[in-house]
DNA sequence: ACAATTATGAAATATTTATCACAGGCCGCT
DNA sequence: AGCGGCCTGTGATAAATATTTCATAATTGT
C-alpha cells in the first residue's frame, strides 16, 4: 500500500543493488515463487530461502513497510487487484463523469457481479440446461415472481419466436394452479426466484417436481430454497450500491442461454423470426426506415 | 494438498449445501475474494464475512483441514501451481468454459458494450433525467414497446415503491390515447425505443411533446427518431453475438438511475419501502428465512 | 594486516493469531 | 407453550509468529 501503479515484485527487483547478500538472495527467493512464498509465515520464508529470521524483517522494513504483515497485507491486495481481472480494475468508466458518480459506482458493480457470476458457473450445466429449453418436445414453463417476472416475460417472449409450447406462469398471480394440471413427465420449468424468496414459487417448484418436471432454477448467490429440487442451478451475483439488487447479470446468463438455444436449432429459428417478420410488415407495427 | 485436480474454491462450492447460514455466509465471502481473502488472518477473515471467529475455524474444519494455517498452506500450494502453469488464460469470463464458449463470447460483447456506453454517456444529461423522473409534481409515463416493454415494467415497479402519481403505458397497445388525454405541461415521459423502432411510440412521443410534456428517451446507438423530440436521449450499446440485441447495458443504465432516484429522497423511500415490507409481512407472500 | 564498519544469525521477548470450552439463543418439534 | 438439539458467538487459554537484542562473523578501507 506504498506505492499504486508498480507491482511488489517490481519495487524488489528495483531495490536488488541496495540489498546485501542475504537479502538478495531473499528477494531472489520470494521472486521465484510470486507471490505465494511471501503469503505463509515469516519463518517458512526464511527456511525456504535458507536465511535467518531477522533478515527477512530487515529486508521488508527497506522497503518500506513497517513490518511483515504490513508486507504480507500488501501483498494480498496486490493479489485481489490481479483477481478482479484487467478490466475491473478501478479506472472510471464514465469518462466524463467524476469517479464517485453512481454511474461509475454502479458500473463497477456490475462488472464485479458479472466477473464473479461467470467465475463459478458451470458450463456444463449451463449447456445442459439450454438443451432442456431447447426440446420441443418437452412443454417450456416459464415461471417469475414479483420482481422476476419481468425477466420471465423476457425470456418467455424470445422463446415464443423460437418454439412453441410454451407457457408463462405468474407465481404470483393465484392462477398458476391450473397451469400445473397440463403438467406432464419430462416437462420442463425454467424459474426465476432471487431473494424475498417466494413461497408460492417453491410450493410451485415442489409440484412440478412431483409430477416429474425438470427445473431448470435462476438464483441468486444466496440461492433460492428451490435450488433443493432445481435439476440445475444458475446462480448470479447481484449486489450493487442501491437498495435493491441487480438483475443486469441475470439478463446476461438469459440473453446467453437466449442465444444458445436459438443456435441449437437455428434453421428453425430462422424460418419462425422471418415469418414473424412478415406478420409484422403486415401489420406496419414498426417503422421501415431511420 | 488434500485433493488433486480440485481447486479449494471449487470444493467449498459443492459443499455450501452442508454448511450451517454462518458458515455459507463465510464461504460466499471467502469465494468473493479469492484466494486473496483465504491468505490473510482468520481474524480479518471472520470480521470481513461478519461472523465469529469459531465459525472460521469450524468451517475450514468441515472441509477437511487441520485447522486453519493448514488451509492456507493449501491456499498457497493452489496459487503456486497457477503462477507456475501457462500464463493467462487468456481472459476468459468463466474460467471453466473453453475461451469460444458462448458464455464467454457473449459477456466479452456485454462487457465492451457497458465500455462503449459509459464512454459516450453524458452524466450531466444522466443527472438531469434522474431529477426529471425523481421530480414528484409531474406526473410520471414510463413507455415501453414490443420489446422494451420489460424494460419499462422493471423500470415502473421500482418507482412505483418511489413514488407516486406514476403510469405504464404500452405502447403497442391500442388504449394509449386514453393516457394521454391525462397529460399535462410539465409531465414526464420515460421512452423506450431500440431497433426495430415503433411507429406507435413515435406518435405517443409527438403527441406528449405536443402537450408540453418532457421527455427522455433511451435508445440504442442508431438512435430511435424519438431522440429528435426528446430532452435528453440516453444512448446504449447492444451489440451481442445473437440474433437479436442485448438490453443488459440498457437494464444496468435504468437501474443506475433507479438508485439516483431513490438517493434523491431517500428519507421518503425509506418510509415508503418500510410500509411495503409490512404489507409483505401480512401477505405472507415471502419466506422470512433461508 | 589491522581496525572500523556492516551484515548476519541465535536466542529471548513481545505480540499477534489460532484453538478450545462454554453458555446463550434460535428453530423446529411435540 | 415448553422442551431438546444445534448453531453461534464470547471470552479464556494455548500456540504460533514476529520483533528486538546482542554477540559474532564477514567485509571494506587504510
Amino acid at each position: 500500500m506504498t506505492d499504486a501503479n508498480q507491482t511488489i515484485s517490481d519495487r524488489i527487483h528495483k531495490e536488488l543493488d541496495t540489498f546485501t547478500r542475504a537479502e538478495r538472495q531473499l528477494a531472489l527467493s520470494i521472486l521465484e515463487n510470486y507471490p505465494a512464498s511471501g503469503l505463509g509465515p515469516l519463518t517458512a520464508l526464511a527456511r525456504s530461502a535458507d536465511v535467518s529470521v531477522p533478515t527477512v524483517a530487515r529486508m521488508v522494513q527497506k522497503l518500506g513497510y513497517k513490518g511483515y504483515p504490513d508486507f504480507q497485507a500488501d501483498l494480498r491486495d496486490e493479489l485481489s487487484a490481479i483477481a478482479k481481472g484487467p478490466i475491473a480494475k478501478h479506472e472510471t468508466w464514465a469518462g466524463a463523469a467524476p469517479s464517485g458518480h453512481i454511474l461509475n459506482r454502479f458500473t463497477e458493480a456490475v462488472i464485479d457481479n458479472i466477473r464473479n457470476t461467470m467465475a463459478h458457473i458451470d458450463p456444463v450445466a449451463f449447456d445442459e440446461a439450454c438443451a432442456l429449453v431447447a426440446d420441443q418436445k418437452r412443454h417450456l414453463y416459464i415461471v417469475g415472481g414479483r420482481i422476476t417476472h419481468t425477466l420471465a416475460e423476457y425470456l418467455f417472449m424470445h422463446m415464443q419466436v423460437i418454439r412453441p409450447n410454451l407457457t408463462h406462469v405468474q407465481s404470483t398471480s393465484n392462477t398458476w394452479p391450473h397451469y400445473l394440471l397440463n403438467a406432464a413427465e419430462g416437462d420442463v420449468f425454467v424459474i426465476f426466484d432471487v431473494r424475498r424468496y417466494e413461497n408460492n414459487t417453491l410450493k410451485l417448484a415442489e409440484m412440478a417436481r412431483a409430477r416429474g418436471a425438470r427445473l431448470v432454477l435462476f438464483t441468486d448467490q444466496w440461492r433460492s430454497p428451490v435450488h433443493r429440487l432445481a435439476d440445475i442451478t444458475l446462480t448470479c451475483r447481484i449486489i450493487v450500491p442501491s437498495a435493491w439488487d441487480s438483475v443486469a447479470t441475470t439478463v446476461l446468463l438469459v440473453e446467453s442461454m437466449i442465444s444458445q438455444v436459438q443456435n441449437l436449432d437455428w434453421d428453425n429459428t430462422k424460418d419462425r423470426m422471418q415469418e414473424l417478420e412478415e406478420i409484422f410488415d403486415k401489420t406496419r407495427l414498426f417503422r421501415k426506415f431511420t
